[in-house]
DNA sequence: GAGAAGTCTTGACACTCGTCAAGCGCCCTC
DNA sequence: GAGGGCGCTTGACGAGTGTCAAGACTTCTC
């Protein structure tokens, strides 16, 4: 009775989830190309295996699959750190590794790290977009934060400052970075790795 | 003969500039309020004394207005700190002073530095924007560090971290306030103060 | 004071956008 | 195997965009 009534609901529900997660997958791929602001419900249709008109069957308006995909987003990066965290023994071997990790991930998704840029900065304009991205905000915070602090009880010391100053600095670094890379600077990378490398003790003492 | 000739010429072509001075900044104001992507040209004119045509009798195209807006810009805001670092004359002042500063500026203007994030990062998807924004970020960069080099110079110390390194953690603590101060979190302007306070003086050594 | 040059307005163009209604075809169910 | 609902496509709508040509108004020149 109730698995008969409630399996073919699930599933349903379940097809539909997975293809609004594909359609955010396609959506993030034109952004991270275009920018929020170029793209448009066709163009990322387009990216799609569907036609422009899916996507209001799946999502009432664009601000709605916008901030889908920013959550969406926030499941596949906010933990990108946490393997590394978990399994690094000595404070030195956590700060190389936090570093590469810093240049692959710039290296391999730059078009997502614009994307978060232009996102978070639209929300500065946008009161629609706030909500989502003040959460993943918070939640990249958190992210950052378990990584300095970590750093420091490896290395028998205590965090030199509070959670939002550690994730302002190390989020500093890591845009300018960004735009370096992505400009044409060669060097951004080579300079990110040093960079993380020289402050992350700095933000511990004693 | 030569100054019936030139002066005439010359005095039109101040006209044009003052009239392009005067577009610029009424997109200056509309950009702040409705940032680079939602602004059009109609609108830019309806927050000017001009009808929306003229925008093209002044400049060839919209990209040309936004990378005349944005230098002028850069002329108004990248010597914001050098009064101050010309007249402390204790590190101690220097740093309260520049504290104030940032502060103040954030409380002012906030929507004219959401419109340079929101700039620069479109900068990451839009080539025609790039030299411009990389000019003035530059231009940025440079006046930081002349803030960072003085204070250090009052303290009897030198700067322990390289002129890149130093813009991008005061940009990231700054851009952070902002999106603070922007979204609602009451405490963002003393946050940034004290970030400020405590920063500084971690970027000089011995 | 007539003519020319410069300045600005108006109106239109081709285009793109988000949105939505209408309808087609597939698959599941009885 | 007929009926019906679900998934998706198609085409259209009104609004808004950058751009530009045509002309009116102003200002300067001889």
């Amino acid at each position: 009775m109730s698995t008969s009534a409630t399996t073919p609901r699930t599933t349903r529900e379940a097809k539909v989830d997975a293809r609004r997660d594909e359609l955010a997958e396609s959506a993030l791929v034109t952004l991270g190309e275009r920018g929020y602001a170029r793209t448009s419900l066709r163009e990322i249709a387009q990216n799609s295996p569907y036609s422009h008109g899916v996507v209001h069957y799946y999502f009432d308006n664009k601000v709605e699959l916008i901030t889908y995909c920013v959550r969406y987003y926030k499941a596949q990066c906010a933990t990108r750190y946490d393997e590394l965290v978990a399994t690094s023994t000595t404070a030195d071997e956590l700060l190389g590794r936090f570093a590469d990790k810093l240049v692959e991930t710039l290296t391999d998704e730059p078009q997502m790290h614009r994307l978060w840029y232009d996102l978070r900065t639209q929300a500065m304009f946008e009161e629609s977009l706030r909500e989502a991205v003040l959460e993943i905000d918070h939640s990249l915070e958190l992210m950052i934060w378990r990584v300095v602090s970590r750093f420091a009880e490896l290395a028998g010391a205590r965090p030199a400052l509070d959670r939002g100053t550690a994730y302002a600095l190390l989020d500093g670094v890591f845009e300018k970075a960004l735009l370096e890379h992505l400009t044409g600077t060669g060097a951004a990378l080579e300079s990110l790795r040093e960079r993380a490398l020289t402050l992350m003790p700095s933000l511990i003492s004693s």
